[in-house]
RNA sequence: GGGGGAUUUCCCGAGCGGCCAAAGGGGGCAGACUGUAAAUCUGUUGUCACUGACUUCGGUGGUCCGAAUCCACCAUCCCCCA
C-alpha cells in the first residue's frame, strides 16, 4: 500500500490541489513539504500532534519534512476558523513559545543529518520592508478573491482588523521563500488552512511560474462536529507538565463510543488490517478499543512506561485492582488547624473542587468519598494521623487524589 | 467626520429604582441507570465563618434611605451615512 493510499485510508486527506502530482511526489519520497506551527501556547496541543503524526508517516515514506514555526506569523495572528480577533501575543511570549514547540517537536520528528529541517518565518518575516512586499508581492493578491475566501467569511460579521486580514499574506510569503531557499514544494495543515495555502501556491505560480501543491487534512472532529482536543479546562496538551500523563490517558479513554475507531485510525500508528478488524466491534467492546487508543496514544507522546503507569492507575481505580500510581498532594502541618483539617479545606488543597462551596456541594450530592467510604457529613476532619498512610479521596467516579501527611 | 445601538454571572440571553446573587437556555458538576460511552431522569451551578454575611451586572464618579436598573464622563464593540 502506498503512502497515499494508507492517508486516504486513514480519513486524514481533505482536500489536495493536484491528486496525481501529489501522489507521484509522497509515494516515491520526493516531497519537501513544510507545516506551520503558530506558536500560541507554551506547548504543542492534540491538534498539533495530528500535523506531528502526519510528517512522521510521510517522513518514513523518504519525504523531507520542514517544520516551520510561526514566530513571525504569531505577530499577526490566524484569524481563520475563529470569530474573534485573537489577543495579541508580546514578543517575548512568541520567542518563549517557539522554543518550548522545538523542544517538544523534536521528540517526535528525526532531525538528524538534515533528515528534516525547522525554521522559524520570524527569521525573514520580521525584517521585510512594508512598501517593498506591497509592491512584490501585494500586487499578487485581489482583496476581492481573499473576501470570498472561507475564512474570512465568518469574520465579517464580527468584524476583521487590516492586521489579521494580512495573515492569509504572510502565510503564502512563507510557502514562496520556502520554495525558494529550501526547494519546498509542498505544504500540508489542517483543513481550515485551505485558503491560506492555496494562497501559497497561487503566489509562487505567478511570481516564479511554478508549481507548488497543497494538501490539507481532516481535522480531528467529534461525532458533534466539535473539535477534538479541548477540556472543560482547555487544551489536552502534550506537555506533561499542563496535563498529565494519566489525564492524557483518560481523555482518550473516555472519547465517544462513534469517535474511537475514527480516532485510533487517524492518530495512532497500528497496522490498517488491525483496525479493520476493530471496526467490527460494539457494544462493550468498544470499552476495549479505548483502552488499546488512550494506551497507544499514551505510549506515542510520554513514551510506553508512562501509558502503562497510566493505564495501571485507571485499572486500580476504576476496576478492583491494587492501587497503583494516583497523584499525591502532601500536607504540611500548616494545612492543619487545631491539629486536624476539613473536608472542604482538604478537597480544595487537592485541587479536586475549585472552592469550598463547591466541596460543600459535591458532599451534599453523595459525590465524595474517602477510601471508597462514602463522606456525608461536610463538617468531616482529620487529624494528622488519620492521614499519615494516605486516603485516596474521590470527587465524582473520576477525580481521584491521594491525600498524605508529612 | 456625522447619527444610532450595545456592554449582565463560564457562554447565549431576560432584567420594572427595592421582592436581584439576578428569569430562561446552553455548557459544567454531582446522583440514578450503564460499559470510565451515549441517551434519559433528578439535583446543582458567585464566595465565605452557609437558615446569615460579603463581593458581582464594561470603568469611574454622582443622584437616592436604596441602583444591574437613573445621571455624567471614559473605554470597547456593532450598525447606518461620508
Amino acid at each position: 500500500m502506498t503512502i497515499y493510499d494508507e492517508l486516504v485510508a486513514r480519513g486524514l486527506i481533505a482536500q489536495v490541489t493536484d491528486e496525481d502530482e501529489i501522489k507521484e511526489l509522497i509515494n516515491n519520497g520526493k516531497a519537501v513539504f513544510y507545516i506551520g506551527f503558530d506558536p500560541t501556547a507554551d506547548s504543542l496541543h492534540v491538534g498539533h500532534f495530528m500535523a506531528l503524526c502526519l510528517m512522521k508517516r510521510l517522513q518514513m515514506a523518504g519525504n523531507k519534512p520542514v517544520a516551520l514555526i510561526g514566530g513571525g506569523t504569531a505577530m499577526v495572528g490566524d484569524p481563520s476558523g475563529r470569530t474573534d480577533m485573537r489577543q495579541m501575543m508580546t514578543k517575548e511570549t512568541i520567542a518563549h513559545n517557539c522554543e518550548c514547540f522545538k523542544k517538544q517537536m523534536s521528540r517526535f520528528i528525526d532531525f538528524s543529518d538534515g533528515k528534516a529541517l525547522m525554521v522559524n518565518n520570524a527569521d525573514w518575516l520580521l525584517d521585510l520592508n512594508y512598501v517593498e512586499v506591497l509592491r512584490e508581492v501585494g500586487a499578487c493578491f485581489s482583496v476581492n478573491r481573499m473576501l470570498t475566501a472561507e475564512c474570512y467569511k465568518q469574520r465579517m460579521e464580527k468584524g476583521l482588523s487590516f492586521l489579521e486580514f494580512n495573515y492569509m499574506i504572510m502565510q503564502s510569503y512563507d510557502f514562496y521563500h520556502l520554495y525558494q531557499t529550501l526547494g519546498c514544494n509542498m505544504q500540508f495543515g489542517g483543513d481550515d488552512q485551505w485558503s491560506n495555502m492555496l494562497g501559497g501556491t497561487e503566489l509562487i505560480r505567478r511570481k516564479l511560474g511554478k508549481d507548488a501543491y497543497a494538501m490539507t487534512i481532516n481535522l480531528l472532529l467529534n461525532s458533534e462536529g466539535k473539535k477534538m482536543g479541548k477540556t472543560q479546562s482547555g487544551a489536552v496538551w502534550l506537555d506533561p507538565a499542563k496535563t498529565t500523563p494519566y489525564e492524557f490517558y483518560q481523555y482518550w479513554r473516555n472519547v465517544a463510543d462513534s469517535d474511537v475507531l475514527k480516532c485510533i485510525r487517524m492518530l495512532t500508528f497500528l497496522p490498517l488490517e488491525q483496525i479493520n478488524e476493530m471496526d467490527a466491534w460494539e457494544g462493550a467492546q468498544l470499552n476495549r478499543a479505548k483502552e488499546i487508543l488512550a494506551y497507544e496514544l499514551t505510549a506515542l507522546v510520554h513514551g510506553e512506561e508512562e501509558a502503562k503507569k497510566a493505564e495501571a492507575s485507571a485499572k486500580a481505580l476504576f476496576g478492583a485492582g491494587t492501587a497503583a500510581e494516583i497523584p499525591e498532594t502532601e500536607l504540611t502541618d500548616s494545612d492543619f488547624v487545631d491539629g486536624v483539617i476539613d473536608i472542604g479545606s482538604l478537597l480544595v488543597k487537592a485541587g479536586l473542587v475549585p472552592s469550598k462551596s463547591e466541596a460543600r456541594r459535591a458532599i451534599e450530592q453523595g459525590g465524595v468519598s474517602a477510601d471508597n467510604e462514602k463522606i456525608t457529613d461536610f463538617k468531616t476532619t482529620y487529624t494528622k494521623e488519620e492521614l499519615a498512610e494516605g486516603k485516596v479521596f474521590k470527587r465524582g467516579k473520576k477525580n481521584f487524589r491521594k491525600i498524605i501527611s508529612k
